[in-house]
Formats: structure tokens, C-alpha cells, sequence
RNA sequence: CGGGAUGUGGCGCAGCUUGGUAGCGCACUUCGUUCGGGACGAAGGGGCCGCAGGUUCGAAUCCUGUCAUCCCGACCA
């Protein structure tokens, strides 16, 4: 491809509307152009880069002997009701962007596929001799993001590749598990990127297992955590840790403490001279669910513990979830709530565990019982300071008792850097950010239950499938990749998936020998197989050098001074060493390198 | 959804306080000189100043509304 005929569009100037490297390169070398928020253009440089990054889950892939198909986008809303999560999906904070036909018909647009295939898996998969099959699909994805974030990271319309697999057992689904597990590492690895593989949190999708493939990078949403030792690492979502040891609060009868003003757990410690390891707090939250009645909630935790939302949801669902539909939506109870529900307003600052269900009798629309559950780190506390669920007073060297029960005790607290780990209390979490560029699911039989995908095992029983998904995000990848692979001048893409392989600069466009000689190894470059720019523009050569360390290409070839005598000059772009050579030289010292980095043997090891 | 900021040629910005009919750099076109790390000179082309109302003789500038974009948050009482 010539360099004139690419349409190559590069900015000086960083875009104001990007924050982040990764975001600044990709719209000044031309490779996308904002649409409308989180609505990408991929403009033909990049269209090349993600068709190379397919091509490696492909080969990946195929060669674990999954079946690529594709699978449509609209999507019916029965089928999400037969699963339970089109009201998840589709009110509140729900993420699919859905619509009506002109019969009335509701519909949505795929934010996932679990449900459509699912059912396609019901009608086709009768008989154990079928299984296990392992489907994939590569193609964009419609999420209404809360909020889209830079660039590709974050889009409301992304390209995805998701698979799905289907088993007669639950071992035969692990097994399938572990080889996808392997399959994404072999893909991170040969796209040049530094990935760790974490605990995750299985989410909206369900399941059990499940485990994130994280680009190690500043700019990455997620907080990671890890032992030193590498054997522990986890989204914090899901981390689990020791929490450091309570200071003891010395044995005293209880008793009430006036403590005007005092709020907060830092105020009280100020004011008393507590520890907050010996403080029970207290939170009232409101759990919105698809049946339409609020839950309140009571949630104890120790004072100098934060409250790990997601575990706490998880066992709110798995709590209230047969009977009340999805989970929607987890707050704070608000002071205006509990007037909108004609209820009295509660002493919010000197909240105790054991506040009353009768302060919840004639609420409105909200279920008139607590929901009371603890952090291990709350129950386990022999005497601990609290609210005394009376305004501006406390309750210090208050127990769990017969008069003041111990809710439901489990893991709901947030691990933090620097706390011990489970398997190994000598070793502390270090964390880092990431960015998810892959995870791989334990379903189970969720989905094949609620959408009745059944076969015929070996005995002649019928039963439910158990199933599998995995997916990648091909086009944050892609970003992800620049993110990791950059410098001050550009781009450095890993070769195997650099839009071109190697660019042919001539230095100058007015002598006719270097022009000459530059068609020539254009020419012969592309014979030997290789993807050749050749940049022929009628620019100075310092122009052209810029804009071919800005789009990243990973070899340059520069025809310049040395034509004359045949020379040339090969430069790399990540890491910029350079050498002279014959121009009759140059495939032969080229295509090696070229070979060896499209099977991205040359990148570095990963975790 | 809450908070903050910003909308002025393709990109980056100034002008707005103190209203008088739009400017700079880059990019683009032509010509000349240059030609190995974003050249120089000359001459050009391109702007509903986000949109809609209002105030005013007169609005990019003041007022109201609205839309869009970006950032932070969605959380401990």
C-alpha cells in the first residue's frame, strides 16, 4: 500500500476529547474517529489491526476445535424474559439498548449472546453423543454504558469475540475451561501483551468460576491484587484477604455515650480515643428488585473495613432472588426516601444493628423487615462501640447477644492493598491496574435451566446442559495493546499485529535513484509475502519519519543518501536500533525477523 | 443519575470581564526556494461562533432554555 492512496490523516496536537495515551494515538495516527460518545469509527488502519487480532483467536481457537458461527444482534425480549434478565438488562442501570418493532414486538440489541444461543443449543443438542460443542462468534457488541470511556476501553458499540460451550457434565466443562484458559494466554501472548489472569467476579452473566485476563496498565479500570509470591491474584471485586487484628476494647459493662455531632467514624475516634477496629458500623441500603418491592437492608461492618459492593449484591440476589427476580439496583437509603415511604426519619450517625423492623411498619412499596447481614470482621468482635439508634449517642462495649443478635456473618468487606493473604499471612496484596481484556465463565446450568437446553445422557436421562463462556474484547484489546506498546513518538505495535509490517520511507521524493530503488524493494517485499507500506509522498523526509513512528509500524525501511550505492538503513521501532545495509541484503535480514514476530515468539513470557 | 468543565474553519486555541459584525498556530490549495527528524517566503480557500429564544440600534460576547462532548462520582451517614 502506498502511504499517498491511504487516506493517512495525522494530527499534531493531542484531541481534547482524549485522556489517555492509548486514546491520544490512536485518533492522531489516524486509526479512529469519534462518532457520538462511545461510537467509534474504525478507520482503515485499525480495520487491519483488529482483522489481524481476529485472525489469532481464529487460529487459537479453531484449534481447540471450537465452531465459529454468527449469531444475530436483534435479539427478541421473550427469550430474555424466559431467562430472568431482561428487566435487569433493560430498567435501571441496565445496559441493552432496546426497541420496538412496528408490530409492538419488543427487542434487543445483543449485549450478549447467552440466551440466543442457549436456545439455539435447546433445539440442536438432544444427545450426549453431540457434546461437548464449543461455539464462537466475533462481532460488535451494543452496551448503553453509563458512561463510555476513553475510546475503544469503554465504547457503546465494541467489537466482541464470545464463545460458548455446552457439556454433558460438569467435569467435561472444567476440562474445556482449563483449555480455553490456555487458548487465551497462547492469544494475549502472541499479540505482544503483558496479561495476569485474576479471580473475577462473575457479574450479571451468573455462574461460578470465572477468571479475568488483565493488561497490566496505569491507565486500566480495575484494581488488581496479588501476593508477591504469584500465587494469589484477584479483581478486587472479588479479592479475599485477612483483615488486620481488631485492637481489643477493654472489658467494660455496656453503656451509653452522648456524642453530639459526631458522625462519622473518624469523629468518634477523634472524640473518644477508639481505635475504628473497635467500632461496629452500621449502613442502610435499599435493594431494588425486578418484582417491584424495595428490600432494606442493615449491613454491620467493622469500622476500619470498607464495603465490597459486589459481594454484598451477589449474596443479596442469591438471598432474594428466587422469589424476587434480579437484583436491579443497590444505594443508600436516603433521608427523602424514608419520607416518599411516610416513615419516621431515622437517627442517620448513631445507627445501631439492632434498629427495629417496627420503624419499617407502613412503609409504602418497601418489604417491612430488615435484611440483617455482617462482615466476618463485625461478627467476630467480642465488645464493640456502636450507634445507640438514638441521635447523638453510642452505645460502647456492646456484644452480640440474645437481646442484640448476630446477623447472618459473611465475607463482605473490601481487601486492600498491604493485607494479608489467605494462603500465605507472611505474603501482603500488592495491587495494580488493569484493563479486561478477557474472561472466561463457569455457567453451570443457569441458562440451560431457565431456557430448558436439555439432552439425553448416556443412561437415558434427561437433563440440563452445563455450559461455558468466554469471551474477548477485540477491540479494546487492540487499544489495550497500544497502551502497553508505546513511547514518546508513537505507537510501537508488536508485529504480529501492526496494521503493516515494515514502511519504506524515501527520504527523497526528487531523486530519482532513491525513488528507484525504493519501488524496487517495495516491490520484492511484497513478493516475499510481506505487508509493505511505502511511503511515496512528496514530504521532507523528517515529516515522513514522524508520522511512520506515529502509526507504529514496527520496521522502516530508509532509502535515502546510500542509494546511490545501494545501501539502505533498517530501523526498529520499538527500541529504535538501526543498521546499514545492501539493499540486496535487506530481505534476507528482514524476513526472519518478520517471521518470528508474526508468531510472536518474540514477546516476553506472561503470568 | 449527581457534581464539575467545555462548545469559535479539519485539529489545537485566543477573543467574552468592558457588546460594534472574528483572529492565531497547525492542516489544506497555488507558486518559488528548500529537502535525513513535523522547512521558509508569497498568495489563496474555508467559520450557521453548538442550537433556540430573549435584551439591545447592534450579540461570539449579556440573560434564559436546550443539546452535545469530556472529567469525577455513583460509597460507608
Amino acid at each position: 500500500m502506498r502511504v499517498s492512496r491511504l487516506m493517512l490523516v495525522t494530527l499534531r496536537d493531542d484531541p481534547a476529547e482524549a485522556e489517555i495515551v492509548s486514546h491520544k494515538l490512536l485518533l492522531r495516527a489516524g486509526y479512529i474517529r469519534r462518532i457520538a460518545s462511545g461510537i467509534y469509527a474504525y478507520l482503515p488502519l485499525l480495520w487491519r489491526v483488529l482483522r489481524k487480532v481476529s485472525a489469532i483467536v481464529r487460529e487459537e481457537l479453531d484449534a481447540t476445535g471450537a465452531l465459529e458461527t454468527l449469531l444475530p444482534q436483534l435479539q427478541p425480549a421473550d427469550l430474555w424474559e424466559r431467562s430472568g434478565r431482561w428487566a435487569g438488562y433493560t430498567a435501571g442501570e441496565g445496559i441493552m439498548f432496546h426497541l420496538e418493532d412496528r408490530q409492538g414486538r419488543e427487542l434487543g440489541l445483543g449485549p450478549t449472546h447467552e440466551e440466543v444461543i442457549t436456545a439455539l443449543a435447546a433445539e440442536l443438542l438432544r444427545s450426549y453423543r453431540q457434546l461437548p460443542v464449543n461455539l464462537y462468534q466475533i462481532q460488535t457488541k451494543f452496551r448503553d454504558e453509563i458512561r463510555p470511556r476513553f475510546g475503544l476501553m469503554r465504547g457503546r458499540e465494541f467489537i466482541m469475540k464470545d464463545a460458548y460451550s455446552f457439556h454433558a457434565s460438569e467435569a467435561c466443562l472444567k476440562d474445556t475451561y482449563a483449555v480455553m484458559d490456555q487458548a487465551y494466554r497462547r492469544i494475549f501472548n502472541r499479540c505482544g501483551l503483558r496479561t495476569v489472569a485474576v479471580e473475577a467476579d462473575s457479574g450479571a452473566i451468573g455462574g461460578s468460576a470465572s477468571q479475568e485476563f488483565m493488561v497490566t496498565a496505569e491507565a486500566g479500570e480495575d484494581l488488581i491484587l496479588t501476593s508477591p509470591d504469584g500465587r494469589y491474584a484477584a479483581n478486587q471485586e472479588r479479592a479475599v484477604s485477612l483483615a488486620p487484628e481488631p485492637v481489643a476494647l477493654a472489658d467494660q459493662p455496656c453503656h451509653d455515650l452522648s456524642t453530639p455531632g459526631q458522625t462519622t467514624i473518624e469523629q468518634l475516634c477523634s472524640g473518644h480515643g477508639f481505635d475504628p477496629s473497635q467500632i461496629v458500623k452500621v449502613l442502610l441500603l435499599l435493594a431494588r428488585f425486578a418484582d417491584g418491592a424495595d428490600q432494606p437492608l442493615i449491613v454491620s461492618l467493622r469500622g476500619d473495613q470498607q464495603l465490597n459492593e459486589v459481594k454484598l449484591a451477589n449474596a443479596v440476589q442469591a438471598r432474594l432472588g428466587a422469589e424476587r427476580g434480579s437484583l436491579l439496583e443497590l444505594a443508600p437509603i436516603t433521608a427523602d426516601q424514608l419520607e416518599r415511604q411516610g416513615l419516621e426519619p431515622l437517627p442517620f450517625g448513631s445507627l445501631g444493628p439492632d434498629l427495629s423492623d417496627a420503624l419499617l411498619s407502613g412503609a409504602r412499596d418497601w418489604t417491612p423487615r430488615f435484611l440483617r447481614l455482617a462482615d466476618g470482621t463485625a461478627a467476630s468482635l467480642e465488645r464493640f462501640v456502636c450507634g445507640a439508634n438514638r441521635l447523638d449517642t453510642h452505645r460502647v462495649g456492646a456484644r452480640w447477644d440474645p437481646s442484640n443478635p448476630c446477623p447472618e456473618s459473611l465475607d463482605l468487606r473490601a481487601a486492600q492493598p498491604g493485607d494479608r493473604c489467605h494462603h500465605d499471612p507472611s505474603q501482603h496484596l500488592e495491587a495494580a491496574r488493569g484493563i479486561e481484556v478477557g474472561h472466561i465463565f463457569q455457567l453451570g446450568r443457569k441458562y440451560s435451566e431457565a431456557l430448558e437446553a436439555r439432552f439425553t445422557t448416556e443412561s437415558g436421562a434427561d437433563e440440563a446442559l452445563w455450559m461455558g463462556c468466554y469471551g474477548i474484547g477485540v477491540s479494546r484489546l487492540a487499544q489495550a495493546a497500544v497502551e502497553q506498546n508505546h513511547d514518546r513518538n508513537g505507537i510501537c505495535w508488536p508485529v504480529s499485529i501492526a496494521p503493516f509490517e515494515v514502511i519504506v520511507v524515501v527520504a527523497s521524493s526528487q531523486d530519482s535513484q532513491q525513488v528507484e530503488l525504493a519501488e524496487r524493494l517495495y516491490g520484492e517485499l511484497q513478493q516475499a509475502g510481506l505487508e509493505v507500506l511505502l511511503d511515496d509522498r512528496n514530504e521532507r523526509a523528517g515529516v515522513k519519519f514522524k508520522d511512520a513512528d506515529l502509526i507504529g509500524i514496527p520496521w522502516r525501511v530508509v532509502v535515502g543518501r546510500g542509494a546511490t550505492d545501494g545501501q539502505v538503513e533498517l530501523v526498529e521501532r520499538a527500541g529504535g536500533s538501526k543498521r546499514d545495509l545492501s539493499a540486496d541484503e535487506l530481505l534476507a535480514a528482514l524476513l526472519p525477523q518478520i517471521q518470528a514476530g508474526r508468531q510472536g515468539l518474540n514477546n516476553p513470557a506472561q503470568s
